[in-house]
DNA sequence: TTGAAAGCGCTACCAT
DNA sequence: ATGGTAGCGCTTTCAA
């Protein structure tokens, strides 16, 4: 591996001026300039960010933490973050936290460590402490917060949508899935849909998931049917609870939308992959990526910042296991 | 953020040996080492892991290149890379490629950059010059390779096995998708496929798909139907594939399995949540990720290697996207 | 058993 | 416009 000094010696110039050309910074003539690339061309040069982030304390890594890879809203709230981090040079080193604590912890101190210049983190932990005076920028991503910047959608308007959508299209006996206690989130969309069922002329009842994964879905898609088998709409706390209510009611051969209507929460991609496709509120996951990853790229450029905090929009999508709205006039 | 300058200072000794008792190297009288914990705890001392990694030239952290974070399939690995990583002490570092060599190979510089000590790479690109000379061990994950240690599963027998399993249950007329031309574990399975197709009494024909992602998937679906009316039984190339041809056919009011059979290959979490469940060959994604950091941790080791490609058996997971079969006995 | 000092590759200050 | 050099925080000889 080529380093600075191979380049100063082939261009015959001091390791200063190479640093100077390689930086954009102080006067170089062009001509130097010119000895310069060219002996960085045929060494294959390539700057050691290991010394550069040691001299300066910062490198030009971003860390993203995610609670869970494997749930399919995470990595596309990745993708947001990555491709706008790329397009301003900075690359992403992504973490996995898995729900855990003691790993979200372990990758705060790999992210210190490592000298990242900032740190975009989707966890839920209520431990707002790991955060504090870790000498670098962090943004919050789909979690709400006062001290920290952060970027969220708007999960009491959510909830609320989905109990107008799925109420006006004539759910009488609603059974409303609750998420995670300890996600603030989840337990946004929960509040504005129970808010706007308690104003509404429907039965309903209120389920608790234990967790957003696959198998916690499954068995709680079997116990919703034993204990409620009267419930004619359910609003899910997210896609994979909503995909897993779906697949036990038409394996009890339950007719969707006739005879039970299901709003989901997310808009993953699998969504529409489903049959009949799932009707949902989508969450801009995307672009909730990139808003965080611009807030972050212009705290860490000391720009000032008008909104600190940043609320995004969710909308219905109106798929096939909600039935057609019946009044249009 | 405090250094080990003030951990010896603290500990009224000289940084060697502060140094020595960090790393469990050289002589330290117990008692000095006693005074010398006393500080690192008093001044919570991290030892800054970039110094470190520029004098010793390695870090403690795994690049893992992935093809496509959206597709289910590769959390799945990645987890089981994580998972064997984080109990050996080492830090992962995930790279999403897109699909694109240029985004490829800027990780690759970026991993290269930051001294990581090992890569795995699970992208599909043929251009396996990206990994000559890179200065650390380099294990393809997902993709076969003479020349680097691989791990990957047996592509060739899941096709073939996807074939067997939809004749024996009945197919005569059977559309093969094709996955995409530079993948070669994709090359594989429909090598197998077709091989066992030969062999049987049955027609088929093929159809290309362009990538494994959601929105090919759904074109694909589309244009099977519309091409290859007349089919009963359809070989996918991955589950996300599969979902998608399930979906259009159900859409279309074909009855599964009756009318048609559907295979997918991978058994992502998503498979059995679809309904009916989808008929999928297993690929072994979390033990593939095992096997591969286990590798390359040997490799690291300096541990000789008895088998430097390892293969992984796949399996079929028959739930009812394909009918029972008739003959047992 | 311990410490002084060199050096990993780079940046930035201060001379020139 | 260019170069010498200190120093970022750590590890590792080598000497004591």
């Amino acid at each position: 591996m080529a380093t600075i000094r191979d380049v100063a010696k082939k261009a015959g110039v001091s390791v200063a001026t190479v640093s100077r050309a390689l930086n954009d910074k102080g006067y170089v003539h062009e001509d130097t300039r010119k000895l310069i690339n060219k002996a960085i061309q045929e060494l294959n040069y390539k700057p050691n960010e290991v010394a550069r982030s040691l001299y300066k304390k910062k490198s030009r890594l971003i860390g993203l933490l995610l609670p869970d890879i494997r749930n399919p809203f995470f990595p596309e709230l990745a993708r947001g973050v990555e491709d706008t981090m790329q397009e301003h040079g900075f690359r992403l080193i992504i973490g996995n936290a898995d729900e855990n604590p003691a790993k979200e912890l372990d990758y705060i101190h790999t992210f210190k460590q490592n000298n990242v210049i900032g740190l975009i983190s989707a966890t839920n932990q209520t431990e707002t402490s790991y955060y504090e005076s870790l000498g670098f920028p962090v943004v919050f991503l789909d979690r709400t917060s006062r001290q920290h910047p952060s970027v969220y959608a708007d999960g009491l308007a959510g909830g609320k949508m989905a109990a107008q959508e799925i109420v006006k299209r004539g759910s009488k006996r609603i059974t409303l899935l609750k998420g995670p206690m300890e996600l603030k989130t989840a337990q946004d969309r929960f509040k504005g849909a129970i808010d706007e069922l308690c104003h509404s002329n429907v039965n309903f009842n209120v389920m608790t998931t234990a967790s957003f994964t696959f198998d916690d879905a499954e068995k709680t898609a079997q116990e919703l049917f034993d204990k409620f088998p009267e419930t004619d709409g359910v609003i899910a706390g997210n896609d994979l609870g909503a995909a897993a209510i779906l697949h036990e009611a038409l394996r009890r051969g339950i007719s969707i939308p006739d005879e039970l209507q299901i709003i989901g929460y997310d808009d993953i991609p699998l969504s529409s992959l489903l049959f009949p496709p799932l009707s949902t509120i989508r969450q801009p996951a995307y672009d909730m990526g990139k808003e965080a990853a611009k807030l972050l790229i212009a705290i860490i450029n000391n720009e000032l910042i008008e909104q600190k905090n940043i609320q995004l929009p969710v909308t219905f999508i109106d798929r096939q296991t909600t039935r057609k709205v019946e009044d249009n006039g």
